[in-house]
DNA sequence: CACCAAATGATAACTAATTTGCATTTCAAG
DNA sequence: CTTGAAATGCAAATTAGTTATCATTTGGTG
């Protein structure tokens, strides 16, 4: 089987589609009773761990290594939807929305996962209601996150969109200095690396940034968000901060 | 202000981005115990009742009628995201992610929508346990349909989403008459009106469907559905029957 | 330091969609 | 039956993206 592991190596970018850390954000007591609930399997890399499709269901929990969740077509392209980490969460497809497996995943690195069944997971939230509104928080954003990323691809060009996503890992790493490739970047936006290469010679034409092996720098952050802004037609809706 | 109506008039389209009827769906106790929450508010058709943007939060029910959701830009160009009509439910984003209204409002013909607090929801939530895993299911479903909506945007041709939609509407409406227009039908996949009219005829001349004044027919289902499948480079993956 | 794999750069041919503008058809209301 | 608004049909020019191919640069490894 022939993947592009592209994304799968670095993790923690996918940018607007950001799953929140639920289980890292939970109360202690919450995560104490959760770490008592079903079993650790460990998995080498690159192991294929679930295929869009099986009628397995667990509410799982990554508490090391990361998890590449994506979609094979029939031509074995594999495009991926989200890369999580340790300390998110998933499997809430299978155990509330009555659904087999949406995506095939694959470990990156050496992982270690928590698997709880639906059983012990409905009993959990039975006796803990708070458990249900904390995740009902986190797939409120992760839908408005959704959302909003539909509404960018049908309004805004890649220029815009690729602006953005740069400026966002800036913002989350507090580093201009960004590692990743434009092979990944395509993977992130949907699109053809030519196209990423395309506007990032665009960028550094207009002296925003400058494109090294493997990474790029914004050399100029306020003027680049300046210029990515200059797009925007809608108001960026931002959470509280609480 | 001027507004796109397109879709407005027309209601419960919107293909794979359906918002489950929540509120319809609640135990009879549930419901009964919302209907004596908050108040209810009448307002005239084609009244502006949110924007994006407002810092106004509530949980609001549609009794009557029909709200459409979407972002009106700059320019004053409105894109639908959805409209919900009687029986379903909106303001998550504003109770649960923190943030502010994320979409224009705007009701389709004389609406009534009972409001409720954040103090009176946050109540019941405690209150009625069962009604945040309900809410969960719901939104659940709802991040399933968008996710699904993105890769779709991304691995298939209009050609193939067209006929999808029309299938998945022929299906709900349990009618092989479409009363949709070309307008409409491309607010709703969000694309061109020239597109749209592309692929009908297209379609047409594929002997699969016939093109009406406001109304396209799909002419021999079995073989559209057919052709259409063979697009398929994913297994659709569907709820359990329960 | 020589080599190889990975990453980038560049180009061409192609495709799907857009915008614009206008002509034609259809339906409903007076 | 006429008229006007809404819906459809159609075509041209343009754009944003694709795939495919190959050359070049880079950086780590034996």
């Amino acid at each position: 089987m022939q993947i592009s592991y592209h994304l799968v190596k670095k993790m923690s970018y996918i940018p607007s589609l950001g799953v929140p850390s639920l289980y890292s954000s939970l109360p202690d007591l919450l995560r104490q009773k959760l770490d008592m609930l079903g079993s650790i399997t460990h998995y080498a890399p690159d192991q294929h761990i679930q295929s869009r499709g099986d009628e397995t269901e667990a509410f799982s929990i990554i508490t090391k290594g990361s998890v590449c969740f994506g979609k094979m077509d029939v031509e074995g392209k594999f495009l991926v939807s989200a890369v999580l980490k340790a300390g998110q969460c998933y499997g809430e497809f299978p155990l509330l929305a009555g659904l087999p497996r949406t995506h095939d995943g694959i470990t990156v690195g050496e992982t270690s996962i928590r698997h709880i069944s639906r059983t012990a997971f409905e009993g959990l939230l039975n006796e803990e209601p708070e458990l249900s509104v904390l995740m009902l928080k986190s797939v409120t954003e992760q839908l408005h996150n959704a959302l909003e990323w539909i509404d960018d691809l049908r309004r805004y060009p890649l220029k815009y969109r690729l602006g953005k996503a740069l400026l966002q890992m800036m913002k989350h790493h507090e580093n201009s200095y960004l590692n990743i490739n434009q092979h990944e970047l395509a993977d992130m936006l949907g699109v053809s690396r030519v196209a990423i290469g395309k506007e990032l010679k665009d960028y550094k034409a207009r002296g925003f940034i400058a494109i090294h092996y493997g990474a790029v720098e914004i050399t100029v952050p306020a003027a680049f968000a300046r210029w990515v802004d200059s797009f925007l037609q809608l108001d960026p809706v931002m959470p509280r901060q609480t």
